[in-house]
DNA sequence: GCAGTATCGTTTCACCTGAAACGACTGTCA
DNA sequence: TGACAGTCGTTTCAGGTGAAACGATACTGC
């Protein structure tokens, strides 16, 4: 049934650079969560704020969502699941009480320190697909189209035209 | 308060590849996601189903599942979603009454046209961040890394020990 | 001091998500 | 032919998701 359809403008989806870092990025946070969640128990969302607690250490639920690029509600829910499980204390700053200081509990920091473990592992059998010369250049790669977005848009201000009438929610 | 934690097994998520790809993708589908939305009312799902149709031209569901990696119930839904806006037909093969043969209507090919147009002058201006010949070695590391993945799992069988008791679902 | 504005973290809401169950259909093997 | 297993696409279900609303707190200018 594929058959190959007639001359029309096509784009191969498979060499569009979104598609392949989405479905690569994709394919690797799933191999990855479900090492965590068989081993430990955690959530991506649980890990990434325990791996920036570990290393900026007593930090805000707000500081984890700059490290984190996730959302605040994301943090917040994640950060409550690992406190209730006895992970993570949380206490009020003593000078600015809209924020709560987050910290690992004992329990909390020998689980970081096994699972940094198993990640560390993980990505070097990872990685070892590509050399350490190429991962290296990836990391530029990826960094400079990351900083691509934060720029202008194409074409600038006159790029988005013709807008569709969204359906509005709510 | 980012106070550099003391001396610990410390773990850099900015330097971590998982993270770097699944923030960077996100990054590209939340940017790109809006701009089809804004202009065409399209999701991503809905123009990965008209991106591979586009290419392979009638083509059953399950082709599509094949082609996009999502799986069936995306699929299912996005293809719902088209044919409700009236962009897809969905007729049922001749020799074999599990398929639907789905195939652009006039107004869908025409969007596709569209769509690909958008798709391409976006894509261009992404990848300006990096070099063509960069492009070409990027597009290798990717696909070298996601073979990984589909290959054996680190350490072999017993690479997984000590699980977490998971907390069955359902 | 006091309005007005901004920030922090939680909660609500509408929607999206994958896994599993499902019904319809096909292919196989005796 | 008739069980049985496999495939296709939809639906259900439990739960995850970001945007926005929210309450509490802090800052700013007067």
């Amino acid at each position: 049934m594929p058959r190959r359809s007639p001359r029309f403008s096509t784009l191969r989806l498979d060499r569009f650079l979104p598609y392949e870092l989405s479905v690569l990025a994709a394919k690797t946070s799933r191999r990855l969560a479900d090492e965590y969640e068989a081993r430990f128990g955690l959530q991506m969302a649980e890990w990434r704020v325990m791996a920036v607690l570990g290393y900026f250490h007593p930090m805000s639920s707000n500081g984890i969502v700059v490290h984190t690029s996730m959302d605040k509600a994301k943090v917040s829910r994640a950060v409550g699941r690992l406190i209730r499980r006895g992970l993570l204390t949380r206490r009020s700053h003593p000078s600015d009480r809209r924020l709560l200081v987050l910290e690992f509990s004992p329990r909390g920091r020998r689980l970081y320190a096994e699972v940094t473990e198993v990640a560390r592992a993980w990505e070097a059998w990872f990685v070892g697909a590509i050399t350490p010369s190429e991962r290296r250049r990836l990391h530029r790669m990826l960094a400079a189209l990351s900083r691509r977005l934060d720029g202008e848009r194409p074409g600038g201000a006159g790029f988005l035209t013709r807008r569709h009438r969204r359906p509005r929610r709510r």
